[in-house]
DNA sequence: TACAGTCGGGG
DNA sequence: GTGTACGACTGTA
């Protein structure tokens, strides 16, 4: 996951406390009926299940914080369709190896052969076992159709309960602490919701948030509450008695931690290993600490790595460097997230929000009876050139007319893609069915069933309501308001699992994918595009812009009433609808910087006339813009946001370059701090295979050189020292190893600050010769305006500065020698 | 100039 | 438990 060097700053106290439990007071109805019997009630929220030999652990948190572990039975099913002849040998194969089913005969609807299938039932009643009993089942016959085999038991408890994770409940126990009854009084659309009063621990390395695994010793740093522990110790057998001490004494229901998954977990386990010293991560004493080792694997066309992750029993242990997404939307997202897929807290952190909607999809197979395909996990075939444009023909665009625009309105459909599949009923098995023939999509003359509600609409529908609701409700809300930052966190985790829907469909190793229902979505979306240009031309406006689902549209003095116009007849024209997301008094679409003559999509950056900037594709959006740069540019805008048009933009040209010069001044004075300088990128490699010497390889060389396993995927840090040095390794160095014998090469940074203005002057057409000329002049001329005097040596503030820290750290970081 | 390597978009 | 894209852009040789 990109971790953001910012966010990475930020204490995990501070970000633990975004944390709201600002819902509403959680109440049961009055028990009416009191039943003579040996059974208790508990009431609670479900917090985890996970299976163990004969059934499934159960745990429970209730309203004064404890933790209930109960058990619970599970008996599962999964299906083989095939021959008559062949199902019954397998019948036979399954009594000779004895194995612990039971067989019977069953009909299912299998939705991609629209067809009820007669098949073979194997009902399964140790969900512990069912992983083995699948495995064997298909070794005797690898060639038979599986259904429902590939589904975790903790995902089928929830689906056979008909709960989710975070759910009130209330349940009632015997005496072994067995379930007998469960009660589940809420649904996980509803919007207002109750957490428990977790208690939450958050472990981490003392100092920044640097990557541990890139060779930063310091010693850790437990949070409970507002209080905060270093455990600092010559003797890791004392340390870890007091960590345990802890662990006791508060007993967690959260440890949040950062780097916990690939350093800290496996640091904590290996040495009480040695020691013999007792660890209870897990609240679970029977049970080992669930370990998935590192990988790297590909997504959105690039390499991702995935660190080794330490999923606990009774407790979650959320790493946040190792979560997908987490800095977006927090624990709320990630509970929101649980609530609605219903997978289970710790794995929906940890996976991505694809597999997210892949659950939910199962889930509403399950719920309607439907049978369940496996997912092969076989890769991708090579597609060749041809294929790939053939079956990717996906948004509209219309490249931008390049330039500085006054008065432009920028209209977006909502949620295009979801709700096209939503609304025409686009789903796997609703495209080209045989049965209708009156619905043709555009373009591609498709046939869309109108007889059945297909599997994502109905999967969507009630995701793409809530998601309306919350954006809704935060709007209403005042700024401050910290139920209205709830509301947009759950809402970005929903954002996340509607885009990813989409992308699905079009994946071939989808559980539910078709290559022909992603081709119709993108040809619906298309259509409406167009349509929407159409309106807009007819009624005298110019369309500056448009990509895939929003376009930029000017017309001199158009009034409220024209916008509220156009948007209500696209809206009815295309049956989606459409916004308008606001006027810019002006916007810039910048043109490319290989070819000025050239447009490019999505490079553009204006300002709403309520004073909001919205930028894309410039230096500020990049993850891998230092801080510095980042945050130069955005002042920059902020200067220029003070014009209303054309003639006041030009007019503070003059502020941005002295703002710039004040950067410079302060660069070339080393006044600025490593963090603020920061490359962070992507290793799309591991280090040996690079080929040219770039900043990337030097420094991923670098780390190998000190015994730093990196990985393909892996993200690196670094800052430049000496952009032109002749030894490469001279060149830029890790933050981590950044020490008082390095400086930054303020000259490459300058030269860098010098192309971030640049930017927001192209789409007037100034290259970046000009401003550097005038930099250049301006700098020379020191008498022109007042400038703070140069500290001498150059580099003495950063270093002084940095090598207290550095001192510091190296006189107590032993704990993890 | 050719090639190598990385990033964003979506909201 | 996962999208082998695409084009823009920067940098090296």
């Amino acid at each position: 996951m990109a971790t953001h060097l910012k966010n990475a700053l930020t204490h995990l106290n501070d970000w633990n406390h975004q944390l709201i439990f600002a819902d509403s007071p959680f109440e049961y109805p009055f028990l009416r009926c009191v039943e003579v019997t040996m059974n208790k009630q508990i009431e609670g929220w479900l917090f985890d299940a996970y299976p163990v030999a004969g059934g499934m652990v159960v745990w429970l948190l209730d309203g004064e914080g404890r933790a209930h572990q109960l058990r619970d039975t599970l008996t599962t099913s999964f299906f083989v369709w095939g021959e008559r002849g062949e199902l019954h040998t397998l019948c036979e194969q399954i009594r000779a190896a004895r194995l612990p089913v039971q067989l019977k005969r069953a009909e299912r609807y299998d939705l991609f052969q629209r067809a009820t299938l007669e098949l073979l039932e194997i009902v399964v009643s140790d969900p512990a076992r069912v992983a083995n009993i699948v495995k064997t089942v298909t070794r005797f016959n690898p060639n038979l159709t599986y259904y429902n085999c590939d589904i975790s038991s903790a995902q089928l408890y929830f689906y056979e309960r008909n709960v989710f994770p975070l759910a009130p409940v209330r349940v009632e126990v015997n005496e072994q602490n067995q379930i007998c009854a469960m009660d589940v009084h809420e649904s996980p659309w509803e919007l207002n919701y109750a957490l428990p009063p977790f208690k939450v621990m958050t472990l981490k390395l003392e100092g920044d948030l640097l990557n541990p695994n890139h060779g930063v010793r310091a010693p850790l740093e437990v949070g409970l509450d507002d209080s905060t522990r270093v455990l600092v110790d010559d003797d890791p057998r004392e340390m870890l008695l007091r960590f345990q001490e802890l662990l006791v004494a508060y007993d967690p229901d959260i440890i949040v931690s950062a780097w916990g998954d690939s350093f800290i977990l496996p640091r904590l386990i290996e040495l009480a290993r040695k020691y013999r010293v007792p660890l209870s991560l897990n609240r679970d004493a029977t049970r080992d600490i669930q370990f998935r080792p590192a990988r790297s694997y590909f997504s959105y066309g690039r390499i991702v790595y995935k660190t080794a992750s330490h999923v606990l029993c009774g407790r979650w242990h959320i790493d946040r460097e190792n979560a997908f997404l987490i800095d977006d939307y927090g624990l709320d997202g990630t509970f929101e997230l649980a609530r609605i897929t219903q997978v289970p807290v710790q794995q929906v952190a940890r996976t991505s929000t694809g597999s997210g909607i892949s659950a939910m999809e199962m889930a509403t197979a399950y719920r309607n009876s439907w049978l369940i395909p496996w997912q092969k996990r076989e890769p991708e075939a090579w597609k060749t050139a041809d294929e790939l444009i053939a079956s990717d023909k996906g948004g509209l665009v219309f490249q931008p007319i390049v330039g500085l625009h006054e008065e432009v309105a920028e209209l977006d459909f909502v949620s295009m893609f979801p709700t096209i599949m939503e609304k025409f009923n686009v789903s796997p098995e609703t495209v080209n069915c045989p049965c209708c023939g009156d619905v043709r999509v555009p373009e591609l003359g498709y046939s869309i069933c109108r007889k059945r509600r297909g599997l994502i609409p109905e999967t969507l529908a009630p995701l793409i309501e809530k998601r309306v609701r919350y954006k809704q409700l935060a709007r209403e809300l005042p700024k401050d308001d910290p139920l209205r930052e709830l509301y947009k966190r759950r809402a970005s985790a929903h954002k996340w699992l509607l885009v990813t829907c989409f992308g699905y469909l079009g994946y071939k190793n989808a559980r539910f994918g078709k290559i022909e229902a992603h081709e119709a979505v993108n040809a619906y979306g298309r259509d409406a595009l167009l349509i929407a240009k159409e309106i807009a031309e007819l009624r005298g406006f110019r369309m500056l812009h448009a990509i895939v689902d929003s376009l930029w549209i000017h017309k001199a003095n158009a009034r409220n009433e024209d916008y509220a116009e156009i948007t209500r007849a696209i809206s009815d024209a295309t049956r989606l609808p459409i916004q308008l997301e606001g006027i810019y008094n002006w916007i810039a679409f910048l043109p490319s910087r290989q070819d000025p003559q050239m447009p490019v999509a999505n490079r553009y950056f204006g300002v709403f006339r309520d004073g909001e900037i919205k930028m894309r594709g410039i230096e500020a959006r990049r993850s891998d813009t230092p801080p510095f740069l980042r945050r130069a540019q955005v002042e920059m805008i902020n200067v220029l946001a003070t014009a209303k048009n054309r003639a006041e933009f030009l007019e503070r040209a003059r502020d941005v370059l002295l703002l710039t010069l004040d950067l410079l001044d302060r660069l070339h004075a080393g006044q600025i701090p490593f963090a603020d300088l920061v490359i962070s990128q992507h290793l799309s490699r591991e280090p040996q295979a690079y080929k040219t010497n770039h900043l990337n390889a030097i420094v991923a060389k670098e780390l190998l050189g000190r015994g730093v396993n990196l990985a393909a995927g892996e993200t690196i840090r670094y800052v430049i020292t000496e952009y032109r040095a002749r030894a490469p390794s001279d060149r830029a160095r890790a933050v981590e190893h950044l020490d008082g014998l390095y400086g930054y090469d303020a000259a490459r940074y300058a030269e860098l600050t010098a192309r971030t203005v640049t930017t927001l002057f192209s789409a007037l057409g100034v290259k970046q010769t000009a401003i550097q000329k005038r930099l250049d002049l301006a700098r020379q001329l020191p008498a022109a305006r007042p400038r703070p005097a140069l500290p001498s040596p150059q580099m003495e503030l950063p270093l002084f500065a940095w090598q207290t820290q550095q001192t510091y750290r190296m006189n107590r970081a032993r704990v993890f020698a």
